[in-house]
DNA sequence: TTGTATGCGTTATCAG
DNA sequence: CTGATAACGCATACAA
């Protein structure tokens, strides 16, 4: 646990010059430096981080706060890989990453700005927020510098990262177009995603296109649920036999919708075809394996790291960044049998 | 970002009195106390943990660093759960958890007790960590309180902890067996890992039991890797045709060993049963569904994250703890057909 | 080129 | 019950 001091004692000069001497200034005698460079080896010496932070007040350390970072969820690697993104380009970055350790019980205790400012860190970026939480004004109002992911608010100080969600949902639209489907449902998420109300309208602008005419009972509301997709599903497949592709707003989602078709006898790409939303890990692996709209995960985070410091070096002005998805051809998808 | 200054001025008492009547000590006037908490509310007062730390020497916050965080290994949700397990449990007793961005290129700059004593964490939880990692010795050296996650080494300050390997793999054996199996093959990690030897232990502990040969050509390398383990299955049942089940020391590898099967031609499990161990999200969603041994992930992180704590408090003197498997039985299993 | 003094925001000691 | 003062480890304006 040495500091400075120590070092300043054992090299016989005054902090001040330790001080320098270790942060490159020029105006010290080569000597000096590297006497004291070395003793600062011997002593194993690093500068406290905290001390620093506090007297130069910038502590280059961002907050990540993740909406319900537990047990649940966890059965889509979509947090995690974002996380693996943010963590790599902070790093590059020189900075480091904190875990805000909140939740729904925490957060009446304490603000938004309170928890930021209590850690001290220069930005954050929030994921996996409903829009409805509270949370999410506070954000909005305080004046901490932070990046949402999948919500598309921007304030003097917040920004934003997405996929474009309207195009993917488009190609997926256009993929089932093109292999003759034409009575195509959709099963959404829940309304307060934005990312929901966008896929939808991908999915109306394709039928537009094809001058299909669109039947507001073919779109039902999957709630993000593996298990509520499948109930709705079956409902649907039940009242609307004509239906022969379903569009999902996300793999989970699809994943109820298979096992759905599974239970009313269907074989799949052959009597329905179904699309995806995000390429989680499990669609390649279910059975048969998901076509869906790939999101690069890990490329979100990245890009919202890289956002939020490039907006605290006052160097981004859009304050937004819209990501490309891509789509992948599997085996829930065939042409349309006559 | 009011400081405790001004909450002073503003109420007309000392920062001294400002501090003590929001840290609830009980020397102060309740008017005094309510009117400073007042004042403090009022302008949105937080106190600075950075200043707090310093001259309270206790930063409340625990680092993570874990081998290889990014892109590579999002596969298997492991990793992501144990976090999980962490930040909940962490979150119960106080802490924050900040993660260690590091590399290999990075951890050639900065040792262990560097990166550790620069952030001012009071312990570190190390996760995913080979044996052969120089980081790993450095850790046992430092006197940072560590707790290891599947490494089983102890020293002053340093802890772990993991599941009953050992046993797992007994468990898995001895339901094949159970199945009527004799000619039982394993797919094993590397040796670098400890808990690739405690499998393979448990292994020929039941071997012994049931009074089976250990044949040393039925246990082949698969280096934790999908990939490999399917060509390693591959050989291994061409060139051993008696085998009947195989025990895989991952999930991951299992599933590589059920491609193998498939490409020979096996039908799963009739022609050949297959355990693995983990089990990772995919297990359940594979074709057929993987029998494995459940560790359970979000409880190693949790219990890590409390034995840190402990450890920090002089609570634990064991410094270990060891977390119970269970076999889950799907559909990659059978009675041996005769 | 180097040292002295000051301050960052907080808590602790001790005197009043 | 309250306040002045020192201290935590570091960086920096200013003086020498």
């Amino acid at each position: 646990m040495a500091t400075i001091k120590d070092i300043a004692k054992a090299a016989g000069v005054s902090v001040t010059t330790v001080s320098r001497a270790l942060n490159g200034y020029s105006d010290v005698n080569e000597k000096t430096r590297t006497k004291i460079k070395e003793i600062a080896e011997q002593l194993q010496y690093s500068p406290n981080a905290l001390a620093r932070s506090l007297v130069m007040n910038k502590t280059n350390t961002v907050g990540l706060l993740v909406s319900e970072l537990n047990r649940s969820g966890v059965k889509d690697n979509f947090t995690f890989e974002v996380m693996c993104g943010i963590n790599d380009s902070l790093g590059d970055l020189g900075y480091d990453l904190i875990l805000f350790n909140t939740n729904t019980a925490k957060q009446k205790k304490k603000s938004y700005a309170q928890l930021s400012r209590e850690r001290q860190v220069e930005g954050v970026i929030i994921q996996g927020m409903k829009k409805d939480d509270p949370y999410l004004k506070e954000v909005i109002d305080s004046n901490i510098p932070s990046v949402l992911i999948d919500i598309e608010m921007k304030g003097t100080n917040v920004g934003y990262v997405t996929t474009d969600n309207e195009f993917g949902a488009q190609m997926a639209m256009k993929h089932l177009i093109n292999y003759g489907h034409r009575n195509i449902a959709m099963i959404n998420g829940s309304d307060q995603a934005l990312i929901s109300r966008k896929r939808l309208k991908g999915y109306k602008k394709v039928l537009k296109d094809a001058e299909i005419t669109f039947n507001e009972n073919y779109v039902v509301d999957g709630a993000f649920s593996e298990q509520k997709s499948e109930e709705v599903a079956l409902q649907l497949l039940e009242e609307h036999p004509e239906i022969t592709a379903i569009f999902c707003a996300s793999d989970l989602m699809a994943m109820g919708v298979l096992k759905a078709a599974k239970k009313k006898g269907f074989h799949i790409p052959e009597d329905l075809s179904v699309v995806g939303f995000d390429d989680i890990t499990l669609a390649a692996y279910v059975d048969p394996p998901l076509t869906t709209i790939a999101q690069d995960k890990y490329q979100i985070g990245y890009e919202a790291a890289k956002l939020l410091i490039d907006m605290l070096q006052g160097k981004d002005q859009r304050r937004m960044k819209m990501l490309d998805n891509h789509l992948i051809i599997r085996e829930t998808t065939a042409p349309l049998q006559r």
